[in-house]
DNA sequence: ACTAATTTACGTAATTTTATTTCATTTTTA
DNA sequence: TAAAAATGAAATAAAATTACGTAAATTAGT
């Protein structure tokens, strides 16, 4: 069974090759599908002016064994936070709208990449971020408050860490490039000049190039271990928003990562910095 | 119906409360909730060792209509991305679980939080930023990232912003404060020494302070506008992962509140900016 | 272009599966 | 030991599925 994590969209984008009745179904459904969640095969038959075998019908041809399957299917994927095909927000939307809006669209796409992880690469950071003389993270724009994020965190971590936003600094730092150092690119586009040529540059040393960025994409190529983050996102319009969030997860994975590499005798290390930062805060009450 | 939010959860909580065959119907849905959902009443109350009616009187003990009421539920309730009560990482996890954990604890937060949306907060700060002379975003440690990415953001939207990393500089900054300036103080647990005596001290002076911080926090009660954060986070432990997903959807909410309050005719100024980025990437093939 | 043959779509009714209620028995509690 | 609560067997009711027949649509042949 491949549960979809948008049944809803799939059905509204199947609705020009269905026939008579799948039809009917189909609009009863995608007019209220909360309803369609709760309700019998024969009311959902009766609401689609159709009879049951061709509601049960419907059902298989989306891949359900049969109605309670699809029933819980279909209630999977309105919990998933997805609610209609599109959620951009638009100049019509209130308070009560558009920021829910944009969570949905967060929690999805977070949901999505979940389901999606590309494990080995995340491996193999893992393995280069450990053993790492150096590492240097390196995003620009959106990404640059990634990189940031990134340096803070490993940082903690004891990984030897370094950030530039100066694209003409990581060209030089690339060039100066040596075994044991590892280039961290993020980007969502991977098409940022800058980058991909500093990339470039990296690759022609002794050091690891590791890239967090789009399958495919010219750093994708230029990069000896990449995480691909697939998010689909209309930059075109809009600022990077949902990858930026997957990416700072999955540096979360990383950073786990590389402290479950340390092993245990590692967590006395944590507790001293997090000490060191004890006076900086007032206490709780 | 009360959907709950995690069913899950409600059920390990009232563990303690239920009677014997309650607790064998609970451990074996605790045992394998996408396994319950699948299954028909006979085959969960033969997995429990009990009988059908109860199972049947169990869901109802949970606020079902009955049993596919229940699996209904509890499919959203897996949907929404919350699989286990504690998803802390520990050092037996293997690659398998310890990302989905991570991936599981961000979703979670975000569903959380918005339900619980402070709409109105949210709003005063649309105003206030909408109408700002200068706004000065401020955070420390984790929290600088995300001033970073709300620097970056807020720039976009032609706000003009300010953010700085040194606590000395933003001390100079807080005293000099006008009328027209915002200050946005952005802390996990709004305990940080350095950020709570800066709002302070531009609280006594003509600016508006606005904090995203914890509820009841030193830093909220110093603020004249609050966006209440509260994710609960181990902090003493971990560093802050959950929270600072949240801060940055909400960050993309205030900066869609200011954009939407521009109304259409600013499209074509975001379209400008756009443009000016265009010849710093490669095209899509 | 018309009709016959064949396929496909759809619904009725029977069957099977699943869920719920009723009520008697057992267990627990006061 | 009496009363209350918990539990399950069996009966009943509800829901879903299947089998099958009819109608509509499509195709092929004249």
């Amino acid at each position: 069974m491949t549960t979809d994590s948008n049944l809803l969209a799939t059905i509204q984008s199947k609705l020009p090759d269905l026939n008579k009745s799948e039809t009917k179904v189909a609009a009863a459904i995608l007019q209220n599908p909360e309803d369609a969640t709760r309700s019998s095969i024969a009311s959902l038959a009766s609401v689609a002016g159709v009879s049951e075998p061709s509601v049960n019908r419907f059902c298989k041809t989306f891949g359900a064994s049969g109605f309670p399957d699809f029933k819980l299917q279909l209630a999977r994927s309105l919990a998933s936070g997805v609610r209609y095909v599109s959620r951009a927000v638009d100049f019509s939307d209130d308070i009560q709208t558009f920021p829910r809006k944009l969570f949905d669209n967060a929690i999805n796409a977070l949901i999505t990449s979940r389901e999606d992880l590309p494990l080995p690469a995340i491996e193999r950071a893992v393995d280069h971020i450990s053993q790492a003389r150096r590492v240097i993270f390196f995003g620009l724009g959106t990404s640059a408050a990634v990189a940031r994020d990134a340096e803070h965190k490993f940082f903690r971590f004891n990984v030897p860490v370094i950030t530039h936003e100066d694209p003409l600094m990581l060209r030089m730092l690339a060039a100066s490039g040596g075994v044991g150092d590892v280039f961290f690119f993020i980007s969502h586009t991977g098409r940022t000049k800058a980058l991909v040529e500093a990339a470039q540059i990296a690759g022609n040393t002794e050091a690891t190039v590791v890239a967090m960025t789009h399958e495919g994409s010219p750093l994708a190529e230029h990069s000896h271990c990449c995480i691909h983050v697939n998010v689909e996102e209309d930059t075109d319009h809009y600022l990077p928003m949902t990858s930026r969030l997957v990416q700072l997860v999955i540096l979360d994975v990383l950073a786990a990562g590389v402290t479950l590499r340390r092993g245990e005798s590692f967590t006395p290390y944590l507790a001293r910095i997090k000490d060191s930062l004890k006076d900086t805060r007032y206490p709780t009450s």
